[in-house]
Order: structure tokens, then sequence, then C-alpha cells
DNA sequence: AGCACGCCGACT
DNA sequence: GTCGGCGTGCTC
């Protein structure tokens, strides 16, 4: 007899797993997921260990296995134990993430009327109950969720159970088909010889049956089949003239399982490598060497390199090298980079062997990339995030592209893990290579990288590629900081200040395109009386409405903490004055004031209110790139990697927002998009110019990044950085709970520091300590109250492992942001 | 989800 | 001293 260690689909401690029995007639391997029995219900769960000793005296049989192949490779079940350790999340939710989603089959109860019910159990019954009985005897059998639409949730199991006491329904349990399937669609081939089909177009043509001919020379030209709906699109309806070619056998019509592949129909240009500049061929090197394994495998690179440096490069010549090794590849950017010139690097590079995964992928398209990235369809994977997971087999190398972007970083379903860290294990699980890129390195990732833990390697210059795709050296943009204190001195209340005024003018003199970068939406940020001084807030936040002031919604106040919305008030409610003013700059309003200050120039806007569509984000890049507008203005989405040869002005209109927010991580995130959005600039042939705005100059964050200095701005926040003994020089857990009653809130947050303080005094670990309990930051987010106690010390987790955490607590370990 | 167990208030 | 309300924890 075999055992296996299950972990089950409900919420456990980190790392649980139950014992249950192999019965002989199921072959139960390592990282099966099965259907397991678990008190009176049927649940799915994963296998992390078979056995052949029982690891529990009692144990039930294992019901059944869900798929022959196992959906875990050993290597995902080892980083499923880590995850869910690290993490502090059940083993199951770890393993979940490396699953495909809709793909999640559940059990669900069915329910028959009996032959024989007890003659006492037909008299006591109760209206509903009769009527659920006749409704179930009426059919063969009713499903738990039809019940549930006629009676409401809580009641139709109440009911449900009632009826099954009394012996008068029968309940089974059933597996619910999964919501994504194969997709299959009809394709034309020819049924008879090429040389028939040709004189049988022929004598159609010559006929009236022009339609028939048209199509079958359009199945002559395709070997292997059309699919009908390419018919229909090129000929219009065409099933009635296909059906009686059909009859007659010359085309056969079949089904034929279609890929949902979302780089199908598009075409990329195939490229070539490049020829390296000598810091390229540096660091090269060093990579060669990892992945050619002349030094122990699982070695980590941190590739600090500006804009514009060269990295991709690299990261397609080591991914190369790979393949070449028989190896693959994942490619993790953040989400909002996965654009088609990204994926276009990428597919141009390995043409037909790049699998492409991001969350706009409809659950079909996701399931289909699944199965095949799991066959070794493919030699790169391109995502974001969840990637990581990505069932790669002979995983060679891992390239995380931005490795600052806290997006890697998941927040809210549990496991929040960092793609960072993931990818760190895996490598080290299977002996892969890492490779980690930024112009700006997390403090933490240049910290590990200068102590040693990371192998770092510089590249420090840029290089302008011309048009015949050769490159040398390129100069970084100009930059210069515009202290708005002075301008105010100087009688200049306008949101341009004389030097950006100037350099707008001349650009768009000489027909070159302008960036604006200000990292706020909305109108105006904030509403006030001027009477009074109310300020209009969110109900059901804390934060302050947003004026936005523009069609299709009209004018409007809006929460962007929440979405809430609300007419702009014509009244004060405090005062009833009508003094009403707005404050504040985003970058709604901004578009007005260009279109006062340079009324002839065309802008165009890119923020989170204009980008609600698919496709919108490619739309306006492809307007602003073929030069439908000369001022682009943006928040952050203008920032990220974009490459745009037009631009030769960047404008950061205030870079003091976000510089004074609560968080630790303010400084580096202010430092971070300033200089991203400078590497925006004069990335053709000319030189470009940034124009930095402030009202804080001789801020270390905004000063380092006007001089596009990495190694001042590290050294800096270093130093903060260990006089308040925060990350790199300790690890935090967050530990969040949210409740409808403030009270409430409170006193659980209490409760939970007294659990943990009382575990802390007991064990003693050196250097650890509590903060909080505290409301956070955002003390309310959709009505309910958040408090939070932060765990802050050399390994948290020591203290988290002592406690076990009440429901409604959310676990954040690693966190990278504490609002 | 459903069952056992335990703690507290209302009753014999 | 006993019965039963429901809140809490466990199910391999």
């Amino acid at each position: 007899m075999s055992y296996a260690e299950v972990a089950v689909g409900i919420r456990t401690e980190p790392g649980r797993t139950f014992s249950y029995s192999i019965p002989r007639d199921l072959a139960v391997r390592k990282g099966h997921a099965v259907q397991v029995p678990f008190g009176p219900r049927q649940l799915p769960g994963f296998v992390f260990e078979v056995t052949e000793l029982p690891g529990y005296p009692e144990t039930r049989d294992i019901a059944r296995v869900i798929d022959t192949q196992p959906w875990l490779t050993d290597a995902q079940v080892e980083l499923a134990r880590w995850i869910s350790g690290h993490y502090h999340a059940s083993l199951y939710s770890a393993a979940s993430l490396m699953i495909p989603p809709g793909f999640r089959q559940r059990v669900v109860a069915v329910y028959r009327a009996t032959p024989e019910p007890p003659q006492t159990s037909l008299e006591s019954l109760d209206d509903r109950q009769e009527l659920l009985l006749h409704y179930a005897r009426d059919r063969k059998q009713v499903g738990q969720g039809e019940v549930e639409a006629r009676f409401g949730k809580r009641p139709a199991s109440v009911l449900l159970g009632q009826l099954v006491r009394k012996r008068l329904l029968s309940r089974a349990w059933e597996w619910r088909k999964p919501t994504v399937q194969a997709k299959f669609a009809n394709y034309a081939s020819l049924a008879v010889e090429r040389t028939q089909a040709l004189e049988e177009t022929e004598r159609l043509a010559a006929s009236r049956a022009v339609k028939q001919a048209k199509l079958l020379n359009a199945i002559l030209e395709q070997a292997g089949g059309v699919p009908l709906s390419d018919l229909n699109q090129r000929f219009g309806p065409s099933r009635p003239a296909l059906k009686a070619l059909e009859e007659r056998g010359i085309v056969a019509v079949h089904q034929e399982r279609v890929e949902r592949d979302p780089l199908a129909n598009r075409q990329y240009p195939a490229t070539r490598p490049h020829d390296l500049t000598d810091d390229q061929q540096r660091a090269w090197e060093q990579i060669g060497k990892a992945l050619d394994r002349e030094e122990p495998p699982g070695s980590l690179f941190l590739l600090h390199g500006v804009t514009g440096s060269g990295k991709t490069e690299l990261y397609l010549n080591a991914l190369q090298r790979v393949v070449d090794q028989g190896r693959k590849g994942i490619v993790l950017v953040p989400e909002i980079s996965l654009t088609p010139q990204t994926i276009a690097r990428f597919a141009g590079r390995f043409p037909g062997r790049v699998a492409v995964l991001h969350s706009r992928l409809t659950p079909g398209q996701h399931f289909d990339e699944w199965w095949r990235i799991r066959e070794g369809e493919f030699d790169v994977v391109v995502g974001s995030r969840g990637a990581i997971f990505a069932p790669q087999p002979n995983l060679g190398l891992i390239v995380l592209d931005e490795e600052h972007e806290w997006t890697y970083k998941q927040q809210d379903p549990q496991p929040r893990y960092h793609a960072r860290a993931v990818a760190g294990k895996l490598a080290e699980l299977t002996g892969a290579t890492v490779i980690m890129g930024s112009a700006t390195p997390q403090i933490e990732s240049y910290h590990k990288a200068l102590s040693g833990e990371y192998r770092l390697l510089e590249l420090p210059d840029r290089i302008v590629v011309q048009e015949d795709g050769q490159g040398g050296a390129g100069a970084l943009p100009r930059v210069e900081l515009v202290d708005m204190r002075q301008e105010l001195k100087k009688g200049n209340r306008s949101v341009f200040s004389r030097a950006l005024s100037r350099g707008m003018t001349d650009a768009l003199e000489r027909k070159e395109q302008v960036i604006l970068f200000l990292n706020r939406r909305g109108a105006a940020t904030f509403v006030q009386c001027r009477d009074c001084g109310y300020v209009a807030r969110c109900k059901r936040c804390d934060s302050t409405m947003t004026y936005h002031g523009e069609a299709p919604r009209g004018a409007h106040l809006l929460c962007h903490q929440c979405g809430y919305r609300t007419p702009p008030p014509v009244h004060c409610p405090d005062c009833w004055s009508s003094n009403i003013r707005y404050m504040g700059l985003g970058t709604e309003r901004l578009e007005t004031e260009v279109g006062k200050a340079f009324p002839g120039a065309t802008t165009l806007r890119w923020d989170r209110d204009v980008t609600r569509g698919h496709d919108s984000h490619e739309k306006i890049m492809e307007q602003f790139l073929g030069r439908k507008a000369d001022i682009l203005i943006g928040t952050q989405m203008i920032a990220k990697g974009l490459h745009l040869p037009g631009v030769t002005l960047v404008g950061v209109v205030n870079a003091d927002i976000g510089l004074y927010s609560p968080e630790f991580r303010a400084g580096e995130r202010v430092f971070q998009v300033l200089c991203q959005v400078a590497g925006r600039s004069g990335r053709g042939a000319s030189r470009g110019q940034v124009i930095i705005q402030t009202y804080s100059p001789g801020n270390y964050a905004v000063a380092s990044a006007a001089a596009q200095d990495y190694k001042a701005f590290y050294n800096q926040e270093l130093g903060l950085r260990m006089e308040t003994r925060l990350p790199p020089f300790s690890q935090l857990v967050r530990l969040l709970y949210m409740h409808t009653n403030a009270a409430y809130a409170q006193r659980e947050a209490q409760r939970m520091h007294h659990t943990l303080a009382e575990q802390l005094e007991q064990w003693a670990f050196p250097g650890t300590k509590l903060v909080g309990p505290a409301p956070a930051p955002l003390e309310r987010i959709r009505g309910r109250y958040r408090w939070h106690v932060i765990i802050q010390g050399p390994d948290p987790n020591l203290l988290l492992s002592k406690v076990s955490i009440p429901e409604g607590w959310a676990v954040d370990v690693d966190p990278v942001q504490l609002l």
C-alpha cells in the first residue's frame, strides 16, 4: 500500500498536507492533481509526495486522479513548498499559481430523488421542501447551481441538506466541466487530386457557378485546408456553395484543433544579432561562461545599464546560447512593457518559437499556450509576472527585465510573491541562470550585487541604433533642473517654466516631438471651498476626490482609490457657499494648459482614463509614432521602455509628486520614474533634452535623477535605510486587517500585536521588533478600515511561524508598499 | 460544508 | 445541576 501527501484546497497553515491512501487501481505520482474526500466534501488537491508509510493513522482513499499527466514538475513541487513557507500561504494556493487558470476543476454536488422514500419523511415537509422535491422528481438530477438560482445560495444548501437527511434526495459528487477547453474549427480541404481540382475550377468558372470556382481556387492555393471562417471573411457567406462542392466529393470539411495563438496572423520581420560594444562584450563573456556551465550553475546576474545601453541584445544572445544547447528560456517583462514592440524583438529573433503569456489573454488562449509550453513547443516564453510559472521543460535561462518594477510583486490574492525571488529559487532548483536588468536597480538588488550575492555587470553607455541596425556610442540627454520657486518669484504663475516653454517652442519649430510627464491623472487634484476650507472627499475612502472635466462621462469627481464617482458640487455642502475652487494639476488640465499656451500644437493624452479599451495603448503609440501629434502628455505609462525616435524634449511638469509620501520607498520611486522618463528623450539621431520642474531641487532623489547618477542616489538611500534599519538591513512582514467597523479593526490589530509581542518575548529573536498596531496610511478604502502590524527583523518568518493567523488577515512578506 | 466540542445563560 | 444556544475548530 502506498500513501500520498496531498495539499488540499482549503485554508491551511503554510506547508500543511493531508495523508491519503492510494487505491490499487490508481496510478498516483508526485505533481498529480487529484480529488480527495475531506470531511463531508470532495475537494481538489495536489500530490506533494508519495510514500510507503502513512503520515497519519486513519487515511482515506484518493477518490480520483484528474489528469493522467502530472500538472506540476518535480521542480515546481519544490518551488511551491518554498513559496508556501516564505510567503506564508497554503501549499494549495502556491501550487495553484502553476496550473492554467480556468482549469481549476471543481467538484460539485448533484442530487437525485430517491426511488423509495420513507413515508414518515414525506409527511413532514414544509412548502419549500415540497416544491424542491417535486422539482427534483421531474428531472433525472438537479445540480446545486440551479437550486441556488431558484432559492438563493444560503437557503438552497439548507433545503438540500434537510431533504438528504430525510432520505428524499441522494447526493453524489461530480466534476464540473472545465470552463475552457481546446477549440476546434471547421476546415475545408481537397478531397481529389490537384489536377482534377484545377479542371473542376475551370469548368465551374465557365458555367455560372462563380462562387464555387472562387472557393475551390482558394482551397487549392492552401495545402492542408482553409478554415471556413477565412472563406467567409474573404468571399462572404460560403456555406451553401461549399456544401455543393462537398456533396460532389471535391472538397471535404473536417474539424481541426486550433491553437488560440495570440501571435497568430502577426508577421515579425526576422532580426539578426548586432555587433556588441566593448562593454556588452565584457558582460557577455561572463554570462556566456555561466551558460556554458564552466562554473557551478545557478548564477544570478544583475545587469545595470542605462536606457538604450543594449541590455535586450544581451538577453537575446543569452537566449540564443541556451536554445543552441537544447534548453529553454523564460523572459519576464512588466505587464505594461509587454507591447507589440517588445514582443517583436523576441519573436523576430526566434520566429515561431515564442509564446506570450499575459493577463489580457482569454482563458482559452492561456489554456492552449500552457499545454503547448508544457509539450516543449516553445524555446522562449515572454510574459509578465505569472510567466515565471510557465511549465517550460529543461529551463536554462530566466530573464527579468526592469527588475526594479514593483509590478513583479503580486499584491492581492495570496500568495503575495515576488517574481524576482521566485526566479532565484527556481534557478537554484533547476540550475538555470538568471539575468536581471535595470537602469535603476532596486536598492536591495544593487546591495546584493555589491556584496557578491548577485554578479554585477555594468553597461554605462548609451548606444544609438542607426537605421542600418548598426550601433554606435550615444550621448545621454542633457538634463536641466528648474526651481519652480524661482519662477514664482519672477512672477511666472504658469505651469510651464520659462525654460520648458522655450524648449517646447524650439522643438515644435524644428518639427520635433515633445513628451510632457505628469504623474497624476485628472483635471484638478482636489476641490476646495474658498470660504470654509471644505475639501471634497470620497465617501468610502479617506482620499480626496479628483475633478475630471471631460467627455464621455461629463464633469465629475472621481476617487482614484475606489473609482467612486459623483457630480461636481455647485455649493459647498458645509457652508453652502458657491465659491468652489479646483486646485492642483493633473494630466487633463495640463492638456488644456498646453492648448492655451501652444495653440498650434496637436496633443495626445496617455493615462488610465484614455486607455480603457484593449488595444488603446497600441493605438495611442501608433498615432504618436506616426507623428499624428506633436506633444504626448502622460503619466507613468509613457515612461516604460518605449522607443520614440522623434522625441527630443521631455518635460517633467512636477517632479515632486510622490516625494512626500509616507512610504519608505518614496524616494526610490521618484528617482526611478524620473530616470525612466528622462530616458525617453533623444533615442533617435539627435541628442535629447530633459527639463525637470521641481519645488525641491535640493532633494537627493530629484537631484541625483537630474544628474543621472545612480551611484549617488544609491549611497544616499542606503545610508537612510541603514539608520532606520529598513531593507536591505532587515526584512519586513506586514500584517493587514480590514473591517467596516473602525473599532473592531483596531481591536483585532491590538490583539494580533499582543500575540506577536508575547511570542517575541518568549523566543527573543535578536534584532526583531514590532511596528504598530497602527492605522494604515490609507486608513479607509471602499468603506473598510485598515489596520496593520509590521514585523521588522533579520528573519521575521521565525516569529510568524510561532503564531497562527486568524481569518481576515492579509500577510505580506517583503511588501513593496505599506500604504 | 457539516459535525463535535465547549462555554455561558435560562431553566427544572 | 441540566438543557440548549451558538461560536470555534477540525476534517487525512
